[in-house]
DNA sequence: TGCCCCGAATAATCCCACGTTATGAATGCC
DNA sequence: GGCATTCATAACGTGGGATTATTCGGGGCA
């Protein structure tokens, strides 16, 4: 009684309550003519009640046939709706894409993503939320997002590059420089690079906690250990506490593209030079779904040059 | 597209969405876990876009495999729907048996009939017209009744007896004595049984068409060509034609629980005796409707003896 | 951090449901 | 009474879908 009754068989004796015989149903189904009479007699027999009778030349339904036959437009027109949607889907004309990403691509990359997704899926809704990457991630592995777009700095154990985690995928999308703000007056100021080893007396300004690690590394890496007095996960801020003298600051190239640089600071290439990754993170096999895939493919074609990031 | 959406794959999005897991949901399908598996792969190859991706322990559904999710609730509450009906045709609950009988049982047979259906079946309902054998036949035919009782005499040529028809079944139900009704002042009515071949000379009043052929099948047997003056289907108007004087009568017994025998005439047994057969058609297959097949035991229940039926 | 348990994926295998073509029987039409 | 159409049956092949056994990955807990 559970499984007795499937979606053919429904099929089949709508077409039949159409066509009034069992041929034309085959036909319209596409189908050969035994094998609906057999599978009648096979859906008769696990309902132990017979759907059809022969008459004359045709066949007629029985009762039970024509409650059949009656519920069969309301089941397959839920049916039709269901796949309507799917097929919505699949077509990229509908569709939700969450996407989380950190706070200095709010300004740059992501405006220019979800107008390129408006311009080429305008069925597609995308939601965005503002987020380190560590917290996007954690959003990412819970479900709540289905794209991350992260930074990492190269060696970063929390990096899932170099964690070869299946349950993650992840897409580089840019090479970001680091770059240095120090002031103006600032003896360093006047070359191009800045070799970060001279900096050993420096006042630093730190940046969020990924960018004070990658600070501590770098300045590890050339034998010093930096002196941090400041920190903030602003920008702006950042750049106005050079300009106003306080110390230097390691600041990936995107903040620039956020704030102007102030009179009082000036930028500059450090040595040994350092980038760090930016890249989108997606749940492993999400990719096949269409909205998603658009969503990535979009931000993969995102040209970044104007903001000084290199494709990767 | 079209055969990718099939109520089985619904039912195990349904539940995984419910469950959050793969074998949560096998076993509350009944299924092991890898045929759940298994057949997700299917119907995600088929619409080639997954419903489900791996999260942590379990599983979660994408956006195509919520969209199928929030459709099953329709579809499958439609198909219980449908197969609640079902039930309740199979469970003789509801149900329409629609039933034909000549004009005589109209006032015997069928009351009793519908009264024991009610009785035993309250859920399903009987509709009833009144039709002579052959009109009842062929209604029969056409599938506007599922059940027709009619009469037959003996060598009828329509009886669907003797033509070996495959498309309906005959059940008998009874024989019904034929007697005779002449006047009380009648030269043979002193005796028990009357000689038709005494009755040559007669005026005869004839009943419907069937009942005229039997007379005259009847009397031809016996040598004699009745010389018939009356006819009229009405039983009591036969009854009450004799009673008058104005002839004799063949009637079947069944027709003397109608109509009450007038003080002028009297009923005798006919030498040689003849019998018709009362008997209820269906059209083939239909007997294992339950609702049909209720209605046949049913009239196969009922008891003539009190109106002179012999079970047959 | 390492161990352990649970759930998912894969592999190998089996079988019945369901399709096909070929053919026969019954019915309505000309 | 032939002819065309339709349903039923037979014989047969394929594959969907189930099973068990096993491996892999991830989370929870000491």
């Amino acid at each position: 009684m559970d499984t007795a009754l499937d979606l053919h068989s429904i099929r089949i004796v709508r077409a039949i309550a159409e066509h009034g015989t069992i041929s034309g149903a085959a036909r319209a189904l596409g189908f050969s003519q035994p094998a609906i009479s057999q599978h009648l007699r096979r859906v008769e027999g696990r309902l132990g009640v017979p759907l059809v009778v022969r008459a004359g030349r045709g066949v007629r339904l029985t009762e039970p046939g024509q409650v059949i036959a009656r519920h069969a437009i309301t089941i397959t027109s839920a049916l039709d709706a269901a796949s309507g949607d799917l097929a919505d889907l699949v077509g990229l004309a509908s569709g939700l894409v969450r996407v989380a990403a950190f706070p200095t691509a709010s300004s740059t990359v992501v405006p220019r993503f979800l107008q390129a997704m408006r311009d080429a899926h305008p069925g597609i809704t995308v939601s965005y939320v503002e987020a380190e990457p560590p917290e996007a991630i954690g959003m990412l592995r819970e479900g709540l997002v289905d794209l991350a777009v992260t930074f990492a700095y190269p060696g970063d154990r929390a990096d899932p590059h170099r964690d070869p985690d299946a349950s993650v995928e992840t897409v580089p999308l840019y090479t970001e420089p680091v770059v240095i703000a120090l002031p103006a007056d600032h003896a360093l100021a006047a070359g191009e690079t800045v070799e970060l080893a001279r900096l050993a007396d420096a006042r630093w300004i730190a940046g969020c906690p990924l960018c004070r690690g990658h600070l501590l590394a770098a300045c590890e890496a050339v034998g010093v250990t930096p002196r941090i007095d400041l920190e903030t996960d602003n920008a702006i801020a950042v750049l106005n506490l050079v300009g106003a003298g306080l110390g230097v600051a390691l600041l990936p190239q995107l903040a620039l593209a956020t704030a102007p640089v102030p009179p009082g600071a000036v930028v500059r290439s450090t040595s040994p030079s350092s980038d760090r990754s930016i890249q989108v993170i997606v749940q492993s096999g999400s990719q096949r779904v269409p909205s998603i895939a658009a969503a990535l493919a979009a931000m993969r074609a995102l040209d970044g040059a104007d903001w000084g990031l290199r494709r990767s």
